[in-house]
DNA sequence: GTTAGCATGTAAGGAGTTACATGATTTT
DNA sequence: AAAATCATGTAACTCCTTACATGCTAAC
């Protein structure tokens, strides 16, 4: 369903509408915002761009022609006016497919550059996406509970718990987008930032 | 680095281990335990399938031929003796690969076949692991802090508790192994169901 | 009797990694 | 001056998904 290429695509273009980058700098954002584990392969990246230059999505240009001169090009990434339009096109757009794990991540970094509307449907989507696997979840834990040896049955548990963890998260950030819809004044989030000093103990 | 098949391999052979299977019930069994999102293809598992019996690790074996005269095959798979070696060799051989996300839920979930030296190998190395995810991230976050916006802090944020929150699981189990080892009249991971009730704190 | 779930497969294609190849720049 | 890191690329290959094709069996 998710083609990888459409969240690399989309964390691309979101991350050159911050500011122009080299695609070596570009790996190295993606790697760190793209699933905490695997890194992108330059033999995915460049094809990726080419093929996004070719779409006149984004546009290949030399930082400083006079002092380069070397033969070979070091090329910097820029995000067109049609790339722009792209993206927040797809970033608004966002179907089903953003409520996966990777998608979702990415759709949430962006989410500075999304209106309250299509956040609080991501954030929404994420949730029932959650809460239909703790659902199967549980259901085959009850049915083959009494087979698990106590390492599998630890596992299951930990699981459990962290998809649950990820439930409440989106609820208090679920909240805080209602908080912010009803009172403009207050930012999104305010939380974390506002109370960053006070809240500093371990929990 | 660590090939899905690799994977996917263990853990059809952990998983025959118990009782023969179909390979219809076999993907379900597979989908519940490796990664809680994706579910596997008939597309990959079946060809994984033959190429396990073609290697004689497996057997395919009717259920009941009196009875099932469709044209249809039902096939029932499961372990040979060089299966069973094959298994427990690569189980207890255990390397880097190991402490990977996918591989380490695998090994994980047949720890009830492996030897406490093996155990203990795989909850180590699964912790250092992560503990250089916590680095690496730590030292990305702090040098692009300021840039951020609220809401990839928060991600962030959120990625960190998360990985976090699995070391101090992994403390726990270690703990337990070590306490198994010292004192053998113990079950490896007793306090999970013993003291259940006693620590519903929720920390 | 027909829908839903059980059950097995294959062919085509896509996506991304690996391995290789090259060279510049910065640090030690 | 060597080592590390920055920087860009490509070709081969592997794995896996998608889409299709087939047929049985239980429930409604």
């Amino acid at each position: 369903m998710t083609k990888r290429t459409e969240v690399l695509e989309l964390a691309v273009l979101g991350l050159l509408h911050d500011s122009p980058m080299h695609g070596y700098e570009l790996r190295k954002q993606l790697t760190a915002l793209l699933g905490w584990g695997r890194s992108l392969s330059y033999g995915s990246l460049y094809p990726a761009l080419k093929d996004l230059v070719r779409r006149g999505l984004i546009a290949e240009s030399a930082p400083d022609p006079t002092v380069g001169r070397s033969r070979r090009a070091k090329i910097v990434y820029e995000l067109t006016a049609d790339g722009k339009e792209h993206f927040t096109g797809l970033i608004s757009q966002a179907g089903p497919a953003a409520w996966e794990d990777e998608p979702f991540g990415v759709h949430f970094a962006f989410f500075a550059r999304t209106d309250a509307e299509t956040r609080m449907r991501i954030l929404e989507g994420r949730r029932s996406r959650l809460e239909e696997r703790l659902a199967t979840f549980r259901a085959s834990l009850h049915k083959t509970r009494e087979r698990l040896d106590s390492y599998t049955l630890e596992l299951q548990r930990h699981g459990l718990e962290s998809v649950e963890r990820e439930v409440r998260w989106l609820d208090e950030l679920i909240d805080h987008e209602r908080q912010a819809a009803g009172d403009t004044r207050r930012s999104p989030i305010a939380g974390t930032s506002g109370t960053k000093k006070k809240e500093e103990q371990p929990s």
